[in-house]
DNA sequence: CGATGGATATCGCAC
DNA sequence: GTGCGATGTCCATCG
């Protein structure tokens, strides 16, 4: 039934295990080899890995991974864009993933092939992500009082020369607000990012009124809330829990 | 040989593969499953991802990996330190993977299991990585004229209210002098970093000296240039594949 | 193509 | 455990 979208070979010979890889790859299927292998890695920055047993694993796009059994990132790895490529040398099977721009290679140089595997996969469900920045911002622009009492938000991705702004409004007073938005506890670069923008914006707006910047986000560390007392922003609490269980805005 | 090392089987019953994976998991091996499968996800978000075929990878660390045929980064996962567990309901695999602090669970749930195998691997050696930060560092202490003609090096990972600066010294004039290194182009979270530090240095050597800052990158971008200019930080330009060709200081 | 900032970022180190 | 910053970050978006 599956026995075209699977075909798996255990203990291959290199060339064996090369036409398999060859073969997957020519098939846009994802290919994965597992076995004792030596990683070269050369472009932003050069690596070398000792023999030891990894799972390589190849897909249609140019994504090349190597999975030691440990870590959730790969050791080394091959961005989408790669160009594969599966040979024998010296009776052992390399597998090169080349791209351009930039310039960076990798190569698999296998001792063993334990396994080779390909797999044709058939994928079009995209992922449904809640619980994001942009959900959050979503929220508090049904909701603006939680932000601040009387605040009324004007834009999104509003525009400065520092970059764009998540929320800009203005508050009861009619002050020009910057509100910057984490969907998690923050550190000073986020301050940071949002002093840039109110300071960017105070000179955008000139004179015509002191700009306020509001940091929104679950919590704060202690040398951010100092770097906020320092510039004169603001820092308000929000828990994002609490949209993800209760996503009607009453 | 390797026999033992590697299992698979194609297109096992759901009770076959819960086994399989039961198994593999027991033996601390990595265990693969190709096949069809929802995926649910809560903790930090949440995440629902339809039904399609993809490549779930099993790590005894805890690992759990959820690979479409695209992109480098997995459509799901959940990070080491999560419990796995395989079960069958309503006559169907279902892989899970939970964890503690934070709170998080993923659920894949097969329709079909095209392939399950496990992969005992061994594997001591660590990466061994060239062209970071830190060997950049290495690089500039031990010729410091690469950075300002007459700069000499005091600390290191010197402390300030703001953070640990990367390398601070004294300038020609002996003034004192704060390093920001970056390996590669820089944007305005970077001068910003750098802001930091020469503030909090300067405020806690009082008016001894002014602090200067330099941001060592090979390039910045337009906003953080002018961002340096309107703080007064200075920028100076380095290579580092220079260092990576030739590793041997002249 | 570069610039910018988010991410369920992950990861390592220092406290 | 939290805080902080690097990462061959990856990635989408926008100009």
């Amino acid at each position: 039934m599956t026995a075209d979208r699977v075909s798996a070979r255990t203990d291959p010979d290199p060339e064996a295990a090369r036409e398999a890889v060859a073969d997957g790859t020519a098939r846009e299927a994802v290919v994965t080899v597992f076995g004792r292998c030596e990683v070269e890695y050369d472009g932003r920055a050069s690596s070398y890995l000792g023999p030891g047993d990894r799972l390589v694993v190849l897909k249609p796009d140019g994504t090349l991974l190597v999975h030691t059994e440990e870590q959730r990132t790969p050791v080394n790895w091959q961005p989408p864009g790669s160009e594969h490529e599966a040979t024998v040398e010296d009776d052992s099977l390399v597998v090169t993933g080349v791209r351009e721009s930039p310039d960076e290679r990798i190569v698999v140089r296998f001792a063993d092939v334990h396994q080779v595997s390909t797999l044709a996969m058939a994928d079009e469900r995209d992922l449904e992500l809640v619980g994001t920045e942009a959900d959050l911002k979503q929220h508090l622009l049904d909701d603006p009082d939680r932000i601040e009492e009387g605040f009324r938000p004007l834009a999104t991705e509003r525009e400065t020369p520092a970059g764009a702004v998540d929320i800009y409004g203005e508050d009861a007073d009619g002050d020009p607000v910057v509100v910057e938005l984490k969907r998690r506890r923050v550190g000073p670069d986020a301050v940071g990012q949002l002093d840039r923008y109110v300071t960017a914006l105070d000179r955008d707006l000139h004179a015509d009124a002191t700009v306020r910047g509001i940091l929104v986000a679950p919590s704060v560390t202690d040398r951010a809330a100092a770097l906020l007392d320092e510039h004169g922003l603001s820092f308000v609490s929000v828990d994002p829990a609490a949209d993800l269980d209760a996503p009607r805005a009453e």
